[in-house]
DNA sequence: ATCAAAAATGCAAGCGCTTACATATCTGCT
DNA sequence: AGCAGATATGTAAGCGCTTGCATTTTTGAT
């Protein structure tokens, strides 16, 4: 008998069963390869002694961990919590396990994430968007570790990547309100640096900004956290400004609900008197009344699609190169014409 | 050199510091015991080499893993993520790690979570409310792994628990729907099957019924999952009846934002046509409006002080009981007197 | 200078599992 | 019955690390 609050091990089952542990091991991974009468006398060995088998002598023997590790800037917000669902139960399918972590937004918690996730051996990491140190592509490289890029496509960075194009997908948008006749545009944004998402978008209106003959000096951004209430307080900084915009585009819906419960706090109607647009379609976007007018992200299917190109990278050592997935508008009522002031 | 692609090892770290592996170890795990000389000698090395240790090696000779496992029902909205962020912090701070999995509240899917995460060797586990089957606990103290409760308070539990009371909070809000003339109570649950918060909520909807002298059987109560899109279905369900509530109580707020949407859909006035509440006080809660009357839970506090005694249980090997904390009602403007009908 | 005690380091035995290879057992033929 | 080939099982060598114990070096007091 092993000793009290010991886990059982396969030498425990092996001798309860009379067979060798290469049997049992036998048994639990590759069950043909061991004749009926003997795998049963060990499955109920095993069921008796209430064994599992230990992960970390797996992990040693085995140099094969069946786990996925993930960093995510947030889990605070739902975000990334659709698209991760989504690459969890792909993943579970495939037989691997998901392990998430959160950076805060914080590049050095980053690394020092990827690093963990790394000695604990998942055998691929999927990271949100690009900008990041090279010496941690140069580590990855070295470590062998296959790693993918979601939520922002770029077919020429260092790792492949799933997502979508958040200039082009902001632009249009911002294309959108400046047909509604607006020409005072206020910008929102999350923290650029070290976050490709965020730079983009910000680049995305300044296209649709130059493309339509207007000046781009004339846009206030603010960045600022992805917090709703982060949100609110650059609504009221913009809307104190002497050119007050008539339309404020936000960098995701947190932010864009932030400034719009600023904007009913202090009396503003919306989008009658100010108009505003969110980013990524979470279910918080159509909760808010008035809806949010603002970019759909196909989150399940970046999430589905990067489980399958991630499987693919770790099991057989290919690499292409990714894929764009198309963002549409979604029209809530946040977005009208301008009113005359 | 050692094989392209593979991690170095403390082997290759020691040879090129010219010391013993032991050596090695002791530098990353105890520096005191080294002298200052070789421990640099050692940290150039692995600096050179990029040295990151072998976590499974490390557990298997060290049999302790730093990591705490955390199983909640879901990741989907936000009514956990406060609490698991507050409790991610303080065990941080404690040098553990913090592996979270989600079990979409299926008792089965919640098992097999939690065998992973004794097969990890996770050093503690914390679990959300008690219902489950016993022989999870059984299995749990057969492996000796530390585990405790939150959401739900009950002193004579098995496991320790850092949580609420569910039911008196719950009765309290009731009490309060009820003072403010209300009698025909409606209530949207969450699925109280293995669910030992929602059942209890719903015996505190009971309990208050009773303490005021109505009838408990003209209490019309749905179960549902906790979404928002079935918490406007179960709505749609309870005004449609004969004697239609004129307050509905929710069992998270969750299901109370589908029902106050579903509500200002047909055109029924939150609170002048029918009365909303909620539960959890999330940040949804506040967002929507009119913002939700409902129960505040102390979800950071009650993270970080799981934590403190989760930590404390791992470590010391003792066990006490756990805590109750306590909760209050939240006044937003979805509660009001019954409109004259 | 000497030596005991303290401090630093090395040695080597596992931790529980997988897997290449060796060995034993079972087929179905002739 | 006897044998080759297939099939089932056993043997044992690691995987990379920690740690108790043995050994060497340092320290400081005489």
């Amino acid at each position: 008998m092993s000793k009290l609050g010991a886990a059982p091990t396969l030498d425990d089952v092996a001798k309860m069963a009379g067979v060798s542990t290469a049997t049992v091991s036998r048994c639990l991974n590759s069950p043909n390869r061991v004749v009926k009468a003997t795998r049963e006398r060990v499955q109920s060995a095993v069921d008796a002694l209430g064994y599992t088998p230990n992960f970390a002598a797996q992990v040693m023997a085995a140099k094969r961990t069946f786990t996925i590790g993930a960093i995510i800037p947030t889990m605070e917000n739902a975000i990334f919590a659709r698209g991760l669902q989504a690459f969890q139960e792909e993943l579970h399918q495939h037989g691997y396990t998901l392990l998430v972590s959160s950076s805060a937004y914080k590049p050095d918690i980053e690394e020092e994430q990827i690093r963990t996730l790394a000695a604990r051996g998942a055998d691929g990491l999927l990271l949100i968007g690009h900008d990041r140190d090279p010496k941690i592509y140069e580590f990855l490289d070295r470590r062998n570790i296959p790693t993918l890029v979601a939520w922002s496509f770029a077919p020429d960075a260092p790792v492949p990547s799933i997502g979508f194009d958040n200039r082009a997908a902001m632009c249009a948008l911002a294309n959108r309100v400046i047909a509604m006749g607006h020409t005072h545009l206020g910008v929102i944004s999350g923290v650029s640096a070290g976050n490709d998402r965020a730079r983009l978008r910000i680049e995305g209106v300044k296209d649709a900004t130059r493309q339509n003959g207007l000046d781009v000096s004339d846009l206030t951004i603010i960045e600022t956290p992805y917090e709703i209430e982060c949100g609110a307080q650059a609504f009221s900084q913009l809307i104190g400004q002497a050119s007050r915009p008539t339309a404020i585009l936000c960098g995701n819906d947190v932010l864009a609900v932030g400034a719009l419960r600023r904007a009913q706090e202090i009396g503003l109607r919306v989008p009658k008197d100010v108009s505003i647009t969110g980013f990524d379609d979470i279910e918080l976007a159509r909760i808010v009344s008035p809806a949010l007018t603002t970019v759909h992200v196909p989150h399940r299917e970046m999430g589905r699609k990067a489980a399958l190109q991630l499987v693919e990278m770790v099991e057989k050592q290919v690499t292409d190169q990714g894929e764009q997935l198309d963002t549409s508008i979604i029209e809530g009522q946040s977005l009208g014409p301008p009113g005359k002031t």
